[in-house]
DNA sequence: AAGCCCCGCAACCGCACGTAG
DNA sequence: GCTACGTGCGGTTGCGGGGCT
């Protein structure tokens, strides 16, 4: 035996809400408050049916509803949010005071997926789509120097690791096997082999691995919540074990890092200058000994690097090409010397 | 000016879950 | 345990506005 439907279709109005229906809802629930949707309708003398009641009350009605454009604070929460919580809005709303879980669902579906997408990351993992890497080629070119341990500095042995550590090109048995080989000497393996992290400082100067404060320990990290928050030398940082990051700079989104003059986001694909579409490593003009690793972009926008701190006066554009995620970020300091591959072969 | 297309968002739909009788 | 009810939730639809040709 099935459920008798909400409503009776006959006879109630659906579509879009009038001023009078509007009207009749708040002073009704003003009145008598909410509660029982199946019978209000009528006792308000609204001709629709208590769910279409309860969903203009609280998606729309709702006197503590925060209308108007997300901020980057709450863009940030709600993809920080979704990479722990999935497509749970209610609860992702839960903890955005005044954003109905119906406004945020929309946001997302109409604007950071998209984002997401165009910078080369799964909106459902949070992971970059390293499918769309060509780590073959880098391989490629590395794997036949003469003497590559002895030219490369082990930050790109332990980004390549990591990179081929994550990347299905691993299933290939022969690639495997000679990265096995190239890495033997050294043990280069990441710190956090699962999670890799944003490092660098207040100064541009990257951060070691050993500067993660002192008594946070990698099974803490790895094991903790995703909303654990620390802080210490001056640092905040949130550890996530699905998206973890690590900023600096408690006055930025933890998306975004300051470096010469210039925010730039956690995924390298939207410094500038823009990227190729066909490398993977790039140098960067503004800041001359890093190297940043990304999937390929496919915004076709051009980008521009006078985006200002979290201020209203970007425009909607402006701010598409700079929010980013709290994605995993690969940013290592290499001499300029290294980021020729051609140099070795 | 008209037609077309794209996109954002409000609203709807169907299912799931908790609860009371 | 079964049924009906009330509500919550996530996915989807479709309207309307704006931009483009």
């Amino acid at each position: 035996m099935g459920r008798t439907p909400c409503c009776e279709k006959n006879g109630l109005k659906k579509g879009p809400w009038t001023p009078e229906e509007d009207q009749k809802l708040v002073d009704y629930i003003h009145k008598h408050g909410y509660g029982n949707w199946r019978t209000l309708p009528k006792n308000a003398g609204l001709q629709r049916c208590g769910k279409s009641c309860r969903l203009r009350w609280t998606n729309y009605l709702r006197p503590d509803i925060k209308r108007g454009r997300f901020s980057f604070e709450e863009e940030e929460t709600i993809i920080h949010l979704h990479s722990i919580l999935g497509n749970k809005w209610s609860a992702i709303a839960s903890r955005l005071p005044g954003r109905t879980d119906n406004e945020i669902k929309n946001y997302w579906n109409t604007h950071i997926r998209k984002r997401l997408l165009r910078m080369g990351i799964d909106p459902v993992t949070h992971n970059p789509r390293l499918d769309l890497l060509d780590l073959s080629s880098l391989y490629g070119s590395i794997s036949h120097m003469q003497h590559p341990l002895h030219h490369l500095n082990p930050e790109l042995l332990k980004l390549a690791t990591s990179l081929f550590s994550q990347n299905s090109l691993l299933n290939n048995n022969n690639l495997n096997r000679q990265q096995n080989q190239f890495i033997s000497d050294d043990d280069v393996s990441l710190p956090y082999p699962q999670a890799q992290f944003l490092e660098y400082s207040n100064n541009n100067n990257v951060v070691d691995s050993s500067s993660y404060p002192s008594n946070l320990h990698h099974d803490e990290l790895i094991s903790s919540s995703s909303s654990d928050y620390w802080q210490a030398n001056n640092n905040v940082g949130i550890a996530s074990t699905s998206s973890p990051y690590y900023y600096v700079n408690d006055q930025l989104p933890p998306s975004y890092y300051y470096s010469n003059n210039n925010y730039y986001s956690h995924h390298a694909n939207l410094v500038d200058p823009p990227m190729s579409e066909t490398s993977t490593f790039h140098s960067n003009n503004n800041s001359s000994n890093f190297v940043s690793v990304s999937t390929p972009s496919s915004s076709p926008k051009p980008l521009n690097s006078s985006y200002v701190n979290g201020n209203n006066s970007s425009t909607e554009d402006e701010r598409e090409s700079y929010v980013s995620t709290n994605n995993t970020v690969f940013r290592f300091e290499i001499p300029d010397m290294l980021l020729d591959v051609n140099a070795f072969v």
